[in-house]
DNA sequence: AATAAATCTACTAAATCGATGGATTTAATA
DNA sequence: TATTAAATCCATCGATTTAGTAGATTTATT
C-alpha cells in the first residue's frame, strides 16, 4: 500500500501540473486545496524539489512549479522519490540495485524471477504514465457538472 | 519492497513445497535450511496455517505441510496474507477493498485510474504463478552441479 | 522597513518490523 | 503411564518508520 506521504505526493504533482505555466503555487493553498497537512506537506515538496522534479521560489510571489513540463514527468519519478524503489526486491531494482542478503545464486533464485517480472510490469505502466496522460485521464472521465479533484 | 516477514514465508513456503508429500516437516529444519530465526518462522508458519494455506501437527512426528498441492497454492495468497493486500490503494483492492477516507468521486479520481492498472498487472502475476510453477521454474535454470536454494 | 514566502532545525507520538523467551498443550512411543 | 518431541500461546521488546508539529531563519518583493 502507498504510503500517506506518496498519495499526498501525487495529489500535489498533479495540482501543480494543471497549474503549470501559470507562476508559482503556494503551499498553502495545495495543502488547503486537496486538505492536507501544511507542515507535512512542505517537507514533501522540499524533497520532490531537491530530487529535481519541482523548483521553487522564495519571497513575496513564490511558491512552488514543475520542473518540466507535465508531459515529461512521470508518476514512477514521484513515486521513487517518496517511497524508494518500485522493486520488490533489491536485486531487481535497476535503479537502486542491491544484492539480496542471504542470496547464494541470484540467477537461479526462484522467488527474484518472479519479483522481476512483478517490478517489470508495475515499472512499465509508472513509467509510462506522465501527470499530463493522468490529467487527460481524469478530464475525459467527467460525469455530470461537478468540481474537478484529484482526489485519493 | 517486501518485507522480511514476506520473504521468509515465501522461502518457507517453496521449502515445503519441494517435501511436498513426504509428511510433515519441521519448523526447526526449514529455519535452518534456509537461515532464518527459528521463532520469527513459527509466528509466520501459523499465520499461514490461520489462513488455510499450511496444515500442522502438533507432538512427536509432527510438523508442517501444504494444506494443497504446490500447484494450487499461488504466490498471491501467501503474499496477502503476510503482507496484506496487493493494490497500492485500498480503493482498487478486490480481496480488501475500502474507499479512501477523503475521496470525492471514485469514479474520476485519476490515480485511482493508475493505481488500478498497477493492481492489475502485479495481481495477474501472483495470482497466475503458483508454488508449483516456481519450483520448476527454479529447476529449470540449474546451472552447474550447485546445490539447489530457494535464496533470496 | 515591512511583509510574505520557502527553508532549516529539532522534536514527538504512534505504529510497524523483526524479532525473543518461556510456559503450555498435544501427540507419539517406550 | 512417563518421557519426549513437537507445535502453540502469551507477553514483551528495541529499532525503525510513519505522519506529523513547532518555531526560528533565510530570501525575495514591495
Amino acid at each position: 500500500m502507498l504510503s500517506q506521504k506518496a498519495k499526498y505526493a501525487l495529489k500535489a504533482m498533479l495540482v501543480l501540473a494543471r497549474e503549470s505555466g501559470r507562476g508559482p503555487i503556494l503551499i498553502a493553498d495545495i495543502a488547503q486545496r486537496e486538505r492536507m497537512p501544511r507542515k507535512f506537506l512542505e517537507v514533501i515538496l522540499l524533497e520532490l524539489r531537491n530530487q529535481g522534479l519541482l523548483q521553487s521560489r522564495k519571497g513575496k510571489g513564490g511558491g512552488y512549479f514543475l520542473a518540466r513540463q507535465p508531459s515529461q514527468i512521470t508518476m514512477g519519478e514521484i513515486l521513487r522519490v517518496v517511497e524508494g524503489p518500485l522493486a520488490p526486491l533489491p536485486c531487481v531494482s535497476k535503479v537502486a540495485y542491491r544484492r539480496c542478503d542471504e542470496c547464494h545464486d541470484e540467477r537461479t533464485c526462484a522467488i527474484r524471477m518472479v519479483m522481476k517480472d512483478v517490478r517489470e510490469a508495475t515499472a512499465h505502466i509508472l513509467d509510462s504514465t506522465t501527470l499530463a496522460d493522468v490529467l487527460k485521464r481524469a478530464d475525459s472521465t467527467i460525469h455530470g457538472r461537478g468540481a474537478l479533484i484529484y482526489a485519493i
